[in-house]
DNA sequence: CACTTGACCTGTCCGC
DNA sequence: TGCGGACAGGTCAAGT
């Protein structure tokens, strides 16, 4: 559920609360949520300072003085939640209600900083990960090797949307716009939002998509992923940002959890199907699917 | 190689 | 009320 924008909602936070702090301790649970060595832990994250706060697709990268960077993928459930202390986030502050909620059940990783506030990385599902790397290995990860461009870019235009997504055209256009290798940070809230803004079904197959179709599907997505990014990102069940609130985007969501609501574009009932593998929800007026 | 499905997890919700 | 099973979805591995 942590896509693009609430990644970057994520990293925004991170930004402004935590760079120029020097890790103090780690306290850390299993293998997967936090594989690194201890030696390696104690070497390059141990007095560390974090220098930058970093996005890539839907990872984090964390700077480190030591020219390590912490890794972040959220996955589904992960948060990363920074809280000061007593004084920093005295009453009247929105994070003052964390003082003493965390660390909980689901917390994984906790960073402590040498002036007495905590970083926690939380995941419910641990499908998510945090990994103690050298920074210039980074860039070697097959992840980051495969990766689709940052729609985002002001180098990403439609024909490139276009061309890449034509790489899988035997494949339904939802299926494409979910492969990362395709482009970056999509997932299942924005792949909906994006279809159903330029009018496309989400079983079309990507040969079968209309070649009008594409700038529409580029504009739409990069209006969707604006507007959720300004809105703080989509708050499903478990995302919060850096300061433990929610997003507001599903407000503004045209079908996403929107089953049974009427279109905002013609008023026909909303409706949730499989495509993908995935929930997927279409205004069955707005978006036919033509015979293929 | 292109594409689809299952596994990884756990909390929640639904039906019986 | 309790319980089993479906479901949630990002990514990778395995299968077709």
């Amino acid at each position: 559920m942590p896509e693009l924008p609430e990644v970057e909602t994520v990293r925004r936070g991170l930004e402004g609360l935590i760079i120029g702090r020097t890790i103090a301790a780690v306290t850390f649970d299993t293998p997967k949520s936090f594989p690194n060595a201890p030696a390696d832990v104690q070497a390059f994250l141990i007095n560390s300072s974090v220098v930058t706060v970093s996005r890539r697709a839907k990872v984090l990268l964390i700077g480190l003085s030591s020219h390590y960077s912490l890794v972040v993928h959220l996955k589904m459930t992960g948060q990363l939640v920074y809280v000061g202390d007593g004084e920093r986030f005295g009453a009247g502050h929105p994070n003052a209600s964390l003082i003493g909620q965390l660390p909980d059940t689901s917390t994984r990783v906790t960073l402590t900083f040498s002036d007495g506030t905590t970083l926690y990385f939380n995941d419910q599902r641990k499908f998510g990960w945090m990994r103690l790397l050298p920074t210039t290995e980074i860039a070697n990860l097959d992840f980051f090797k495969k990766v689709g461009p940052e729609p985002l870019s002001a180098d990403f235009s439609w024909q490139i949307l276009r061309d890449r997504l034509q790489r899988r055209k035997n494949t339904n256009i939802k299926a494409a716009l979910l492969d990362q290798t395709v482009v970056a940070g999509i997932g299942n809230i924005y792949a909906d939002e994006s279809l159903w803004g330029a009018a496309i079904h989400p079983s079309t197959l990507v040969k079968n998509v209309p070649a009008k179709k594409f700038e529409p599907l580029f504009s739409a997505m990069q209006a969707v992923l604006r507007k959720s990014i300004a809105e703080g990102g989509s708050s499903d069940k478990n995302y919060v940002n850096a300061e433990g609130n929610r997003g507001r985007y599903l407000t503004f969501a045209a079908v996403f959890r929107k089953e049974g609501q009427p279109c905002p574009r013609c008023g026909t009932i909303i409706i949730k199907t499989r495509v993908a593998g995935r929930g997927t929800h279409t205004c069955p007026q707005c978006q036919k699917l033509a015979k293929q």
